[in-house]
DNA sequence: TTTACATGATTGTATGACAATCATAATGTC
DNA sequence: GACATTATGATTGTCATACAATCATGTAAA
């Protein structure tokens, strides 16, 4: 059991609380976002937001331009297809190696998770599609004993974020992503790398494809 | 020819010269930065300081415990191996990409890079040998067509830099490194993309190797 | 030796200030 | 009226200062 207690500042909440609101989608892509306003909303002085704008910045979910201030990263579809494909790569090789490694209770939350995906896509129930979606990447990131492919993809899923949201509500995408994921476990279960890897990576293109269909760039003027 | 001439902050500035001082090892694995040392050296104010040590600790450059500062980041070995491990995936795949669409002035780029690295090897240059490679790799990075790969392979190799320094000075390390190199090359040149791949990984791994003789945990008290 | 307390150093946060820069409205000129 | 120029205001970048909270360490007491 975890027991740190860690301390929570007040720069490290607003820059969360700031990552929350810009996956959610509550800020969104090229909004600017004002310094002062922020400040007067979360109720934070200018040093602590500017620290958690930095931090931000680095992880690439928005962009500051010299005196014109932080906006929510925006993206190219070249650079979105790009992730997709190293997300593809890096699951892809997360899943093999987990396969070999996974533990029967590792196995049993997976399946788990995936029941209840499938209860939450029965339901049309959003919120619990994702905590089950998570549970279910997180055991295998977690699992598959390479600490820096779960730290690249967690930086590269926060920053397609907004498309998946989208894509999501292509309505029929649930039942694939469930077979999807499915195929991936199934393949981890019989210990075969070669297999967990093509699923995995059959899971991202199909995303990926989802996610092309609704991507719309800056509309022509 | 690039033109942009973007401005550059007290904040970016710091942030650079910061960076380099830790990737050249004059700041060493642990050692604290305290940042009234810092903001007097610097001749900067903590505000910027603290500012651009926020966006280090974001690149995983340092680390900062709250109520005790920053410190520049320890890395374990079983890190730094799952860090090799995935710059092997990467720079296979951008490898295997490249050799599909190099163009002939940029295979003539890598060869006089690697003639210049072979030189440097010759004349113990170690600055003349991190620029030939920088200039090796910088190609097929930027050519490969997969603008994260580059990224996300930057940020991996600053955070095992100071490894790179160590087992440079490994010496006849430079002959393999050449030999691996030119490996490389030689299958891009044939356009041979699983040759590329496996020649790319194979030199990581080498380098891993090199890496892990001189590693050094935290030695027992 | 261990515990408790006191002391100083360092960090986290807030505030106020001001110059530099940007965005835009107002002005003048042709 | 269209365009160039000039004010105007808003926003950012940077600094200095202040102070409470926390940490690190040494000293005194049990």
């Amino acid at each position: 059991m975890d027991l740190k207690v860690e301390p929570r500042t007040v720069q490290v909440q607003t820059a969360n609380k700031l990552r929350d609101a810009i996956l959610s989608g509550y800020f969104k892509p090229g909004q600017r976002l004002v310094e002062s306003e922020l400040c007067e909303r979360m109720e934070v002085s200018r040093t602590s937001m500017r620290e958690a704008l930095r931090g931000l910045e680095a992880e690439k979910l928005i962009t500051i331009i010299p005196n014109r201030g932080p906006s929510v990263a925006e993206i190219t579809w070249e650079e979105a297809k790009a992730i997709y494909d190293v997300r593809a790569i890096l699951e892809g090789e997360a899943a093999a190696l987990f396969s070999q490694c996974a533990t029967t209770e590792q196995r049993r939350v997976m399946t788990q998770a995936l029941a209840a995906f499938a209860e939450a896509a029965e339901a049309n129930d959003a919120m619990g599609r994702l905590t089950s979606t998570g549970r279910f990447y997180e055991v295998m990131l977690q699992g598959c004993g390479n600490s820096i492919i779960s730290e690249l993809l967690q930086g590269l899923v926060a920053r397609i974020n907004f498309l998946r949201a989208r894509s999501m509500s292509n309505p029929g995408r649930d039942k694939y992503s469930s077979t999807e994921m499915r195929r991936i476990l199934k393949a981890i279960e019989k210990k075969d790398a070669d297999g967990a890897r093509a699923a995995a990576v059959e899971h991202v293109r199909a995303a990926c494809a989802a996610a092309e269909a609704v991507f719309e760039p800056r509309r022509a003027a």
